[in-house]
DNA sequence: AAAACATACATTTTT
DNA sequence: TGTATGTTTT
């Protein structure tokens, strides 16, 4: 990988980003290699006689950490620095600190399933309708919560209608549940460091000593949480650096706040600030169409791409019939560039849900073009997988009842519902925790003998593997899997078992390697990291395939050939953000951190049909596309349209309107335009209707009135 | 108690 | 469309 980047810095501009004090913010844009620019600070930093021991570098993602990590060694930067996600960092912290934090260092970490789990249980427990209260919502609101750093007792006392009083009940009652199993979810992680840093001034000061340097990436995806932990831990120094690009916000959903980049210069007043808008990444051509797109963000900070590659290729719009034709055409090109000598690893297809890389995966495999997935969990939600896991989990944390409730029937060893709900009413009788109840079952006089003996096999067996629980988590990894009885029960499920197997083996790869590069390896260090771990950190770029993966997926990463499926109004934006202004921007920016991944082709395209949870749905084009201002590709279209001759998309005439215009739609009622791109029978008006909605419509099919139009 | 079956259900993005 | 849950059957 080249260092362009670095070496077009200015002199004053490399003097800013190696100085020693004091706060520094980096605002650049994409392909300006600010990723980049951490890691020469870094080593800049180590060079000039700061031990790594006492640098902190945070990025967003674990592959970010690793990759960043590499590259500050080929900078001559020995290992040594703290390199880690915030959540890593913050389950480093609370082990350390964990009597000040009031929690047990062995706890587990409830990923989403375990915190759906739990958060239904609570709103049983607060005996409300699941109808109204549905846990899905309560989780998400209750995450929102946790991340602007609200607790059940702040929240509980502001709560004044009817819905925050009882979301406020099931709060309580959800860190309850998750307090007794001594389980943290990932808000937690943040929320429980935030809390530790701001209220014991002495962990902070220790830990401001520690990391006498703190580096955050990507800054513009913090979320309040974070942002209150990175003003902590550099509180004692004020070595904070900072550097993100507000146009590649693209985390809102999940309480990111890009206040906190916009006011760094306010939060720091004496803080350097180095902009970074030349791109080394990719053609005039691409940049100037994301120059045009991201223009249509009203509240944003005027901000040029500056090109330093020339004009090399068009930027190409297509459609095509339906997702099928679009996956086929994709997988074609991609043959096209492999005859030219390309190599698969340079090419990658984005799209906005991960349902949509079904089709082009068939399309690929019909084409024999080898692909690799990237995605977000995937691998560790695996059954095998949580099942071995949990087994793991219990040795290092019994109160964890979620894992606990996992394996005590799997494989099924005769303990059923009754069984368990009879030593449960025991535990809750005696304020035992469920695996205390279960130590005791030969105390329960509700159960027959069979249960008891069947229970009392299951503890010793746990109570076996827990002598073995130290050291080396892989040889421990193996024998649980035998010896529990999920291998067997695998092993004699046929042909899906054999799947199941070939994953728990990658799995306990996995643990090994751990082990090896673990300074010291302990198994309750492995679960807590593993938990922390999705399957986009194993994206790997050597690999010669085709990479495919959400918009959300490619931030950071660049080819050579992109092409982005999918352009349809409802799916690119997402019709969850259609509707707010906010929202919308926010999936402006994230097409355009799709289109500035590219570095010489980029292909974006959209099929008029799409099927849609089985049903065929006519689809319109998403107004980014007219916004990009690269018109359409004529050629394909006329191609589609005598193939399909009922309609002549050119031909055909449609209305035409003029911006500002009062329209009448017969479902969405009255609006007024606010664009309208013509072009002839396939004309699109973007309307904003009183009903507060905003629309992208097809003239022809819209079936819109002229309110000038009624006198007559 | 487990498997087979039926039915309702919700459907974005991920540390 | 698939998943995820509940219901019936064995």
């Amino acid at each position: 990988m080249d260092d362009t980047s670095w070496a077009q810095l200015t002199s004053s501009q490399k003097k800013a980003v190696c100085h020693k004090e004091g706060p520094l913010l980096v605002i650049a844009g994409p392909g300006s290699g600010k990723t980049r620019v951490i890691t020469h600070r870094i080593a800049a930093l180590i060079n000039s006689g700061i031990r790594p021991y006492n640098i902190c570098a945070i990025t967003f993602t674990n592959k970010a950490a690793e990759e960043m990590r590499h590259r500050a060694v080929a900078l001559g930067a020995s290992g040594g620095a703290h390199i880690s996600t915030f959540h890593s960092l913050c389950v480093r912290i609370l082990r350390a600190y964990a009597d000040e934090a009031g929690i047990n260092r062995n706890f587990s970490i409830y990923d989403e399933a375990d915190q759906r789990r739990c958060i239904k249980q609570a709103v049983k427990d607060c005996e409300l309708d699941a109808t109204n209260f549905s846990p899905a919502r309560m989780l998400d609101a209750i995450s929102t919560l946790k991340n602007k750093l609200i607790d059940v007792d702040a929240f509980g006392s502001q709560a004044d209608d009817f819905f925050s009083q009882r979301l406020a009940q099931v709060y309580a009652r959800y860190e309850t549940i998750l307090a007794e199993r001594n389980g943290l979810d990932f808000d937690d992680l943040l929320k429980r460091t935030a809390f530790l840093l701001e209220g014991r001034s002495e962990v902070r000061r220790q830990l401001g000593d520690r990391f006498k340097f703190l580096l955050i990436d990507e800054y513009q995806d913090t979320n309040h949480a974070q942002y209150r932990i990175a003003k902590a831990l550099a509180s004692a120094h004020g070595n904070i650096c900072a550097t993100g690009d507000p146009d590649q916000s693209i985390y809102r959903w999940r309480g990111a706040d890009i206040r906190n980049i916009l006011a760094f210069e306010s939060d720091w007043p004496d803080a350097t600030v180095v902009r970074l808008e030349e791109n080394f990444r990719s053609s005039a051509d691409i940049l100037e169409a994301a120059d045009r797109l991201i223009a249509f963000n009203k509240n944003r900070k005027q901000k040029r791409l500056v090109p330093t590659r020339p004009h090399a290729k068009a930027v190409l719009v297509t459609s095509f019939e339906d997702e099928a034709d679009e996956a086929e055409a994709v997988a074609r090109q991609i043959e096209e560039l492999v005859d030219c000598g390309t190599s698969l690893n340079e090419v990658a297809v984005f799209y906005r849900v991960n349902a949509m890389s079904r089709v082009i995966e068939e399309a690929l495999i019909a084409g024999n073009i080898p692909y690799q997935i990237v995605r977000g969990v995937e691998f560790y939600s695996r059954k095998e997988i949580r099942d071995l896991l949990a087994y793991l989990k219990v040795l290092v944390n019994p109160s964890d009842e979620i894992a606990l409730l996992r394996i005590i029937n799997t494989p099924a060893r005769g303990i059923g519902k009754v069984t368990i709900e009879r030593v449960r009413n025991y535990a809750v009788r005696r304020g035992i925790t469920f695996f205390e109840a279960l130590k005791h079952a030969g105390d329960i006089d509700v159960l027959s003998k069979a249960a008891k003996s069947k229970l009392a096999a299951f503890v010793a067996m746990l109570e076996r593997f827990k002598t073995a629980s130290t050291g080396d988590v892989a040889p421990l990894a193996e024998r649980v899997f035998s010896e529990s009885g999920l291998e067997g029960s695998l092993r004699g499920a046929g042909a899906e078992g054999l799947d199941a197997l070939e994953n728990v083996d990658e799995l306990i790869t996995a643990v090994a390697q751990y082990d090896r590069q673990a300074e010291e390896p302990s198994l309750t260090d492995f679960l807590q990291q593993i938990s922390l771990f999705s399957d986009a950190d194993a994206y790997d770029a050597s690999g010669n395939r085709v990479a495919l993966m959400t918009l959300h997926a490619a931030k950071g990463l660049e080819f050579e050939n992109v092409f982005v499926v999918g352009l349809e109004d409802g799916l690119l934006p997402h019709e969850r953000g259609i509707d707010d202004e906010d929202e919308l921007e926010e999936e402006r920016r994230l097409f355009f951190v799709g289109i500035t991944r590219a570095k010489t082709n980029l292909q974006v395209s959209y099929s008029r049909y799409r099927t849609i949870r089985g049903q065929m749905l006519r689809s319109v084009p998403s107004q980014f596309l007219f916004e990009l201002g690269c018109g359409f590709d004529e050629r394909s279209e006329e191609e589609d349209t005598s193939e399909k001759s009922e309609f002549d998309h050119h031909s055909m005439t449609a209305p035409e309107f003029a911006v500002g215009e009062l329209v009448r739609h017969k479902a969405f009622g009255l609006g007024r335009v606010e664009k309208y791109v013509n072009m002839g029978g396939s004309s699109v008006v973007v309307v904003n209707f009183s009903s507060g909605q905003r629309k992208s419509l097809m003239v022809r099919y819209a079936g819109l009135s002229k309110m000038s139009d009624l006198g007559r």
